[in-house]
RNA sequence: GCCCCCGUAGCUCAGGGGAUAGAGCACCGCCCUCCGGAGGCGGUGGCGCAGGUUCGAAUCCUGCCGGGGGCACCA
């Protein structure tokens, strides 16, 4: 049931033979209730057999604790920032983005699992030059004029334009300056409330949408200079601000505010983590695709011209970027050619839970190609099904046992003797170490996979062990205990999906 | 030139120093006399290369090779 390797890491701190302290070990733990055989093996290796009682009683615990089975307080007091997707709102949130918006928010809820207290947050990137260029775009086209060069090319353009019109026509009196500053604006908040509406019908609500303009009209990215230049890291060349990022690591300084006067993308970086650091979290961490991973050093010299230790209060997680393939051909996704593939267009595609399982079961490592007829095929080749599946048959076979008069009354756990048995409850018994170790490595790909493997021995089980006795044979307390470990699986199995962030059918 | 990530089975990927490296797909074969076959059982097949650290390396370190992505007074 347990195997350990104590004794092989104890050896020479004990100054004896691997062997020696296993065998030591082993006669101890012998002495201890539950525990039925321990066995040395090989160079050390300390192999433990429980009764079946003590393996057993871990259902029971289950179906008790239900919906918090699996949490844990091993983040307990921790106050973290999550910052993720950040769709600039000149847009719709795309592919490039999913995989963030899968990961993030399933990272959230398993923080939030181990004890952390998590505010997730969106960057709202809504000052620049850039809005500038949204507004002109928008005001060139309602009045059906072509995109200007350096505009937004996407057919979705025209059709916020278009919207906007619907919604206040005025916006077409309007001429100069003040109609190009209408536009972005009113353009701004149309494409928020999109991009918004796409985040949560794929399950991913924010607790802070933080404007960036903001923090330039309050003065914000001003007193961040300030703070920054009290620590003794700003200096004034060539006209222009600097931030003598050199003096950790950097390879060259970074400029906050322009010679012209303008603050950059950067200053006003800085001001957010210190804004962020000033609302209490003590770790903030950002989630970035591959593409932006330059960015990395650059924030944390901010951390570290702000005085903190970036170590302990900066965590920045880069993820490789993921492709989508149909029909053999790979779908590429380019904004200034105006092909992408929206959010919208991916749940189109494939749905949420599939969508949002295919996209957290590998580990944002590695570089991902999704092909949308796996993803979606209704067998082995897609995972979710599997999964959601035993969760359905869980449910099947509760409803089925409840009908024969099986409940959840006698529970008597020495009774689960079959190897089968010994195998799911052992895997039922990790979950609240998969939830706490993917919450610490924050990497929600492994509960995906325990919960392949949890279903993988859950359907083994119900094939070898029978809940509702053949035929005319009698109920015995076999079954009865066994329809708590089913509804111990159907619970683990609801939990680690939801914290995916998928459902868990009752009926497929 | 410098930086980050990756290289594990024919394919897509797991394996946070430990025993005989695991899944799914693909391929070959088997299991419906009763709780959901969207299931189960068996077979074929692999750590890019070279050093190093360690009792022990797919895992840690160095170099090389191959693939992906970055290195603005842009946002």
């Amino acid at each position: 049931d347990y195997a350990t390797n104590v004794a092989l890491r104890l050896a020479k701190p004990a100054g004896k033979p691997a062997r020696e302290v296993a065998e030591a070990l082993a006669a101890r733990l012998r002495e201890a209730a539950g525990i039925a055989r321990v066995d040395v093996a090989g160079p050390g290796f300390l192999n433990i057999t429980l009764s079946a009682g003590t393996l057993g009683a871990v259902a029971q615990q289950i179906v008790t604790q239900g919906g918090e089975y699996g949490r844990s307080t091993t983040l307990s007091g921790r106050r973290i920032n999550l910052e993720f997707v950040s769709a600039n709102p000149n847009g719709p949130v795309h592919l490039g983005h999913t995989r963030w918006a899968a990961l993030g928010d399933s990272l959230r809820r398993l923080l939030e699992a181990a004890g952390a207290e998590v505010t997730a947050e969106h960057y709202v990137n809504d000052f620049g030059s850039q809005v500038q260029k949204f507004g002109q775009t928008l005001y060139a086209l309602a009045h059906g004029n072509p995109v200007p060069e350096d505009g937004y090319q996407g057919d979705y353009v025209g059709d916020v334009a278009a919207q906007l019109v619907d919604a206040d026509p005025g916006l077409l009196e309007l001429s100069g300056e003040e109609a190009v500053a209408a536009f972005s604006e009113a353009g701004r908040a149309q494409m928020l409330e999109l991009i918004e509406k796409s985040l949560e019908r794929f399950r991913v609500p924010f607790d802070v949408w933080f404007s960036e303009r903001t923090m330039h009209e309050s003065g914000e990215v001003d007193r961040a200079i300030d703070r920054l230049r009290e620590q003794g890291h700003v200096y004034d060349s060539d006209g222009a601000v600097w931030l003598r990022t050199t003096d950790f690591g950097d390879d060259k300084d970074r400029v906050l505010v322009r010679s012209n006067g303008q603050k950059t993308y950067f200053a006003a970086d800085a001001a957010y983590y210190l804004d962020k650091r000033g609302r209490g979290f003590d770790r903030c961490v950002y989630m970035l695709g591959a593409d932006h991973h330059g960015y990395v050093g650059r924030l944390r010299t901010i951390a570290y011209c702000a005085g903190d230790d970036a170590e302990q209060t900066l965590e920045v997680l880069i993820g490789q970027l993921v492709k989508l393939v149909q029909n053999g051909q790979e779908l590429r996704l380019s904004k200034r050619a105006g092909t992408i593939v929206t959010l919208d267009d991916f749940i189109e595609m494939v749905g949420v839970d599939a969508g949002r399982y295919s996209l957290a079961r590998w580990s944002a490592d590695t570089p991902l190609t999704l092909d949308i007829a796996e993803v979606t095929k209704k067998s082995n080749d897609n995972p979710v099904y599997y999964v959601q599946y035993a969760h359905a048959r869980t449910s099947n076979a509760a409803r089925n046992a409840a009908d024969v008069g099986i409940g959840l009354d006698v529970f008597r756990p020495e009774l689960l003797t079959s190897p089968f048995e010994a195998a799911l409850l052992t895997a039922l018994g990790e979950f609240p170490r998969v939830v706490a170790t993917a919450a610490e490595l924050r990497a929600p790909h492994r509960v995906a996979r325990y919960l392949e493997d949890l279903a993988a021995a859950y359907h083994r089980w119900y094939d070898e062990c029978r809940i509702i006795p053949r035929g005319d044979d009698e109920i015995t307390d076999v079954n009865r205990t066994r329809a708590w470990v089913n509804e111990a699986t159907r619970v683990v199995l609801a939990n680690g999906l939801d914290l995916l962030g998928v459902t868990a059918p009752e009926r497929m």
